[in-house]
DNA sequence: CTCCAGGTGCTGG
DNA sequence: CCAGCACATGGA
């Protein structure tokens, strides 16, 4: 399909969302992103609508007029379009607390994103004491210096990096990686790209571990604290009982809830909860 | 220029 | 267990 559709469905929403680093606005309602080494045109064509740019995404050149399902299917997964986040709203909504009910339908275009975990795993390591744009250069960086790079199918002579493999960045030295800019963290994703090079960690069979042993491994790895094991644990395995808590979650428990919010209320979306909150309070107007 | 960021590790109480 | 601090860097 070149269309996606679905309930709560908005890309500038997601975009903003600070969960993908790698999807950036090209005007209005229109975004490119680069995700499992693809490189993609939405639109957003009306309400819970998404257009995919054939040509972005096809390579006519390779003798395929035609893409093939798969070519777009995997953007259906990417947008996690399967997930009813229509009956997490409604439940939401139904609740007592103002705050979330004001939250949900702020952001209520959001979704959680299936991500590759390596790539979450590795600019979450990143994330730590930086900005969102900050976080967003440095990562930008590191594809172009140890991505490959690939044309734009839809614009000629332009090109784009994917994102780099482990062992790619296992191959850096420390101190090539500290002269991208990534400052102290350098360690830190250089040990994680080697543990997952040489199969101490392995990614694909973490996902079968429940989400305890999962964070308990995660944080095995140097640099890998709570906040970024749960990042990983939520964008990168889709663990929505997880919830990261940041400098913004902590204003909010503090500032609006008096150091008294309940994650448990919210048990099995406690991470869904989390991210229509983190969105609310740093997009909206100050309260 | 200063301030601070989707934190973590380490140290000392 | 918790508080304080160093850590590199760049966007605002």
């Amino acid at each position: 399909m070149l269309t996606m559709q679905s309930d709560h469905l908005n890309l500038k929403q997601i975009a903003e969302s600070g969960q993908c680093f790698r999807m950036n606005r090209i005007e209005e309602n229109k975004y490119s992103l680069i995700a499992y080494g693809k490189y993609v045109e939405l639109s957003q064509v009306s309400k819970n609508k998404i257009l995919i740019d054939p040509s972005s995404a096809v390579d006519s050149s390779s003798g395929e007029n035609f893409p093939s399902e798969e070519d777009f299917s995997i953007w259906e997964k990417y947008f996690d379009i399967e997930y009813d986040y229509g009956s997490v709203v409604k439940k939401l909504m139904e609740g007592k607390d103002d705050f979330i009910r004001n939250a949900v339908i702020y952001g209520s275009g959001l979704r959680i994103l299936r991500q590759e975990p390596f790539e979450i795993l590795i600019s979450f390591i990143i994330s730590q004491n930086k900005n969102i744009p900050a976080i967003k250069s440095a990562v930008e960086k590191l594809c172009q210096h140890y991505g490959e790079e690939k044309r734009c199918l839809n614009r000629p002579g332009e090109t784009y990096f994917d994102f780099p493999k482990p062992e790619a960045l296992a191959a850096a030295g420390k101190d090539a990686l500290r002269a991208l800019g990534i400052g102290y963290r350098d360690e830190y994703v250089h040990s994680a790209a080697v543990a997952v090079s040489e199969g101490r960690l392995d990614l694909s069979q973490l996902q079968n571990k429940d989400s305890d042993s999962l964070m308990n491994e995660l944080m095995s790895l140097k640099g890998v604290g709570k906040k970024v094991a749960s990042c990983v644990a939520l964008f990168g395995f889709h663990r929505f009982e997880i919830y990261p808590v940041d400098v913004w979650i902590n204003r909010v428990n503090k500032e609006i809830y008096k150091n008294k919010f309940s994650w448990q209320t919210y048990g099995d979306i406690a991470g869904l909860v989390q991210q229509y909150m983190f969105y609310y309070i740093r997009n909206c107007e100050r309260t």
